[in-house]
DNA sequence: TGTTAGCACTCCAGAACACCGAGTGCTAAT
DNA sequence: ATTAGCACTCGGTGTTCTGGAGTGCTAACA
């Protein structure tokens, strides 16, 4: 257990070093007002809150820097107090200023967000299986080609590009199309492929000729996932920061966020509030001297997507994770609003 | 006038550098079985060259480095019998994997681009005015929303969302839309303003009640612009290269590459054929130790975008020419029958 | 006259060394 | 329990030294 003298002392060195990312020393503690001991006493403290290990030297006679044990506890034990969810209108803020796409709202925020904290901002989804179908659509770009197009109430569009063999008919793809609008009109994309076994089928049995191949390839038009958007921003904030001088550290940075699916699955790691993630406790390596805080945002009882920001482990962690945890509730009712309208 | 010796040694000199990135030294080029002549005989002709400004030196007893006028005189008069337009049929590859959508064959193709040469390359469109129009259409996707929806013979889609004033008459718009997809159908977008306004407007004010304010409402929604969009891959091969050792270039290197409005002004910088910007010829600060080689591939006479490369300027012109000279052609052809099939 | 061998000179890169200062741990005094 | 005092440690910086790669110049040579 420590000592509430030995708590200020971690504190006082861990903000210092969030502050300068030098080695703190007893002296320059010693010199704080609210830390009323001489360097002598404070050494000792330090001696023991590095044999406890929350703190380290990065050599025999250097000042203190934080373990990654020692942020663990900052953010656990010591901040945690402090975490208000203030009220900010960041979102509020963007729809005024005109966006009217979800999308561009989401891109905004992350820039926002980026820019609000110098760490590169990360946002996750938002998952669209909630959204209403609003309509399904084939155009025939050619003779051979065609475009599928699913229109959502949130107003998200997906597209996909298709080859129409031979041997389909268009008639009957119109016949199709016509009869999914119709009966499929409002319902949760979620419950597409459900509707269409249950109640559709039968149905179309009965319109058209060459229903097991049409059929099919209607699937395969409009069945598909429905891949989840990543945004980012202010990946060169990463570059800022001292710790980054090393240029293979960057390289390796780089190379991770060029790989989407790794950094969706990171934020996919679902809880129910925020969550912190320091140093090793990362499972991917190009991350292991990062911390990643991530912030759940939701429609009704379902996770719609993941807001995170990604830094040195030497983070402003009170900052921060008051940021987040403000953005997600704001981003949860923007979702609110955005959904429900009919 | 360079002699022949002199015009060997740059050579030499600078495809040596390109290979290593070290100042070549008289000794290194004397022991090349092309080049018989003595250290003492090459150090003359160096010197020559160095007097006339296309070699330098890194200090004043140091090996030979290329300066820009030396990578210019190698890229317009010593490479040049060499550059061929090879076959190596990229895209013909790309597309037999199944991709079907323009966008993403254009995005594969930067990738193996990237990959090929280990430097980063954009792409720079295509430009889609002179795609047909295949679809108009809105879809309300709430009482106050609605997306429009544009889609074009070559797949492309483009959509934008709206509210809708509550002044604007739903049945009016449909209808316009209606006659709109009528007499529109397969005129390339390029056209349609001229077309609207000629041939349509008398016509729909016949149909439409509140005519002024619904066709401002139209024209919002279908005839913006069509933004190019830029296509890049491989940003972090610029950091394998041992010039960029220095954070400070690297950072404004990634500075450089998220605006990609100069990025695309640098490539709209169209001539007719491949075109090699050394150093300091670029305008932008940001690249002026870079080199730009850009390519342009066309449909009929009409420049529909760019292919290029970034790199060093210790780049591989020979290689990187040949490649951007087969691969622009190859693109040309491929636009060629993904806008005129029907 | 063009080419080459020889040589003195230059400068960088890296190693070795000394020095300063910030910081520590320990001990003894308060 | 706290603190003053002190010896000690170690990284960072600046200096000096040295080896080697490379040059320019001069004189000899074909």
């Amino acid at each position: 257990m420590l000592t509430n003298r030995q708590l200020l002392i971690l504190q006082v060195i861990i903000d210092d070093f969030i502050e300068t990312a030098l080695p703190v020393g007893s002296r320059a503690i010693a010199k704080r007002e609210e830390v009323p001991f001489s360097p002598a006493t404070i050494r000792n403290d330090m001696a023991d809150l590095e044999d406890m290990g929350y703190l380290e030297k990065t050599h025999s006679s250097s000042g203190r820097v934080p373990s990654e044990k020692g942020y663990r506890y900052y953010v656990d034990h010591i901040i945690s107090p402090y975490i208000a969810s203030g009220n900010i209108n960041v979102l509020e803020h963007i729809i005024e200023d005109g966006f009217i796409e979800l999308e561009q709202v989401v891109q905004k925020t992350a820039e926002v967000l980026s820019d609000l904290t110098n760490y590169t901002s990360i946002i996750l989804g938002p998952e669209i299986f909630e959204a209403k179908l609003r309509q399904l659509q084939f155009v025939t770009t050619s003779p051979q080609t065609a475009v599928a197009i699913l229109v959502t109430n949130t107003g998200h569009v997906e597209h996909r590009s298709f080859t129409v063999p031979n041997k389909i008919n268009a008639s009957d793809l119109e016949k199709m199309v016509n009869i999914l609008n119709d009966r499929l009109y409002n319902v949760p994309l979620v419950q597409l492929p459900h509707k269409l076994n249950r109640e559709i089928v039968s149905l179309m049995k009965n319109y058209v000729d060459d229903f097991e191949r049409t059929y099919d390839y209607l699937k395969a038009a409009f069945l598909h996932d429905h891949p989840v958007k990543l945004y980012v921003s202010g990946k060169t904030n990463i570059l800022m920061q001292p710790e980054f001088k090393d240029v293979e550290k960057i390289r390796s940075f780089y190379r991770m966020m060029e790989n989407e699916d790794e950094i969706a699955s990171l934020l996919k790691n679902g809880t129910n509030g925020i969550k912190v993630t320091i140093g090793n406790e990362n499972k991917i390596e190009a991350i292991k001297d990062f911390s990643l805080i991530t912030a759940p945002y939701r429609l009704g009882d379902n996770q719609m997507g993941t807001i995170a920001l990604l830094g040195p482990t030497r983070m402003e962690y009170k900052k921060v994770i008051t940021l987040l945890n403000t953005l997600s509730h704001e981003m949860t009712d923007v979702l609110h609003v955005w959904y429900k309208q009919n």
